[in-house]
DNA sequence: AATGAATGAGGATTCATTCAT
DNA sequence: TATGAATGAATCCTCATTCAT
């Protein structure tokens, strides 16, 4: 009847393993959101995704592996926001894209309680704390290609210098976020001076942009 | 019969007391820095002290109240450290002071291995990681009124900029001990700067120091 | 008013302990006789004993000691009941040794379900298959260092060739008490002839006793 | 249209079957060659062969059978080495018997590995014990009609007594191949002695063979 | 014939803490 | 003050097997 048959038989089974992993995932959250990073056990993701604790390790290795899942569902949506953001600059300085950047990690934070929860305030678990290394580590090396391949910033930012600076704003971000779910926003503009000031240090004249030079030269 | 007998009675017993809360603090010692924060157990701290485990309960709250006060004892030294650092300043900058201090820090993680490991790698312990940001709190409102009271920075570097620019310090330390007990040189190097440079930005002329300044002036 | 009060004093705690003991091993008896040593559990030995299961812990570390302690506290029997039996040989012989010492061992199978079902049957415990061959040795042992001292064999009989007549012996009773609790009589008759017939090759001449003799040179 | 065609339809499905056996069978084999017994599991399996574990079950009962399937291939094998070395004594004597089985055994251990572990060392798995049994059972009954017929042995070895000569036999490689699998010769050799010592005792006149009849006439 | 997905049913062990003595 | 003993409460994970398709 249908020359899409084929496929289409196998679609529900697909789509069943999709709806779980999302049931599980969600169950998760529920729990991470409400009673915390340590308060998340097997038995209860499986008693509130409503499926038995055997049917978790068929989506997933371990109990880590579903909080790491989860944040990175989130994380995903966290680079999504930060290449938009910088995409979107018209005239890109380092302290342009530094306010992007953290003002992109600044909007997920407030759409996404249950990434403030595992990432900033979970890092007591140490595969959250390995997993936060290492997106920190990947981010870094990515906000430094963009930034020396636009001419914002010369080759003396080294790797190490990238991380740096990206630890330093993770830092700021666990801090502005410790209490509520709001964040302090006079910290995280703070924190923009600080990695600002930093990275600044080894910027072209382009990446400093045409009022940087201005306060600099006439201070 | 004699008004010192009950004190006298009840130095040996106070004697006692020191020794085996010594004891019991040198025993998790040796736990945290073989196996790390994690490893710690009150079984494990009651058998490596050779007293039974209810007797710890004697000495200290609970097995927290064990690793903080492993880590105060360390800390008392680090602040010594930093104080004496800072007395020794001739010619006191704020760039002066961010190194001595940083410095500070670095001798005592490199003599005290315990402490690295509870405090820079521990930090997975939801008490440790308490502990910490109430150092920071503490150490940052000490620098702040110092380096306010040397006329070296002005009233805008508010508490929660000091805060802040400690606990990026911190952070820097974390990242810079996190493999090995020597500690990534090049990196606190550049976390020097990275201080440094956003308080410089809060900073009186005196606190710039006359190479700053030139510096500065004469890019 | 007592002497013995601080000791006594003691008493009831230690006894308690023993108790303790006796009722975890009790329990764990039962439902080995009952379902067999695959079927032991730490919570079936627990409710069995009307203790939690972290009480267990306290007594054994963990729940493969159990069952060797169940082993153990027959062994200790079993032992005892060799040594008495090779003690009352009159005439000891290496025929009567063996007959002596096997007949023991059957006594105490007899007297013993447990261990029937644990240290026969229940081979298939990686525990017990090792408890077994370690016993196998000790006894090995000490047969040989009697037999040789009394005279009846001489130092041809090594200890592994003393290792292999009781191994050999041992599956002897394990095909014997296969099936049913009385074990084959036959099949144990047998079994002395045959651990008899081997180790009469290295005996001395007092250790084949008259009657061999005499049946070896008068066939 | 052809009657030949639904066989022949059949055999390359037969063929596939046949292929997937070997290949769930041989998966197995490097399980417990690499790992033991007790590391077996039907994931295991049907990861190392490449097949879905439902598929393990269009081919075997259950987990057991895969493991009796792989001892059986082997013990195949061992039965025809044993049957070609009896077949090719020249004189037979129960000495001789018993020599030729035994050394057959060894062979075929050196030859395989995993029969080794799963048939010696794996025992502690209750149908490979079970299967032991069966087999011993077997190859006792087919050795002693073998021997009663070739006049080497009366009738007094009965069905029980040859399976005990069996059995020991058994134990004797047991031990022989605990650890390594090279064997212990010696113990092998010694086991030889043990067994025709057994079985002699139910020798007729030929089966003692003129050696042995010497060797008691001329102690 | 083949298989993706699901799961029932445990299983061993840990650990901080608290009493009664 | 000291401590032997006790324990409540969880925790993560495994595995053989079976259907529905």
């Amino acid at each position: 009847m249908s020359t899409a048959a084929p496929s289409a038989r196998r679609v529900p089974s697909q789509e069943r393993s999709r709806r779980r992993v999302a049931e599980i995932l969600d169950a998760a959250e529920r729990i991470v959101v409400e009673d915390g990073v340590e308060a998340l056990t097997t038995r209860g993701i499986a008693t509130a995704a409503g499926v038995p604790i055997a049917t978790l390790y068929q989506y997933f290795a371990d109990k880590e592996s579903v909080l790491i899942a989860l944040a990175q569902r989130d994380m995903d949506e966290m680079d999504a926001e930060v290449a938009a953001a910088i995409a979107a600059l018209e005239a890109p300085t380092v302290a342009a894209v530094v306010r992007a950047t953290m003002e992109a990690f600044v909007r997920v934070y407030h759409r996404r309680r249950a990434f403030v929860e595992i990432y900033l305030r979970g890092r007591t678990n140490v595969a959250v704390h390995r997993f936060g290394r290492e997106h920190n580590e990947r981010i870094a090396s990515w906000l430094r290609e963009y930034a020396v391949d636009a001419g914002l910033i010369g080759s003396e930012l080294t790797a190490e210098r990238s991380r740096l600076a990206v630890e330093v704003g993770d830092r700021i971000f666990q801090l502005a976020f410790e209490h509520g779910d709001e964040g302090d926003a006079d910290l995280v503009e703070e924190g923009i001076v600080l990695v600002t000031a930093y990275l600044e240090r080894y910027a072209t004249r382009a990446g400093l942009g045409p009022e940087t030079i201005d306060r600099q030269e006439n201070p």
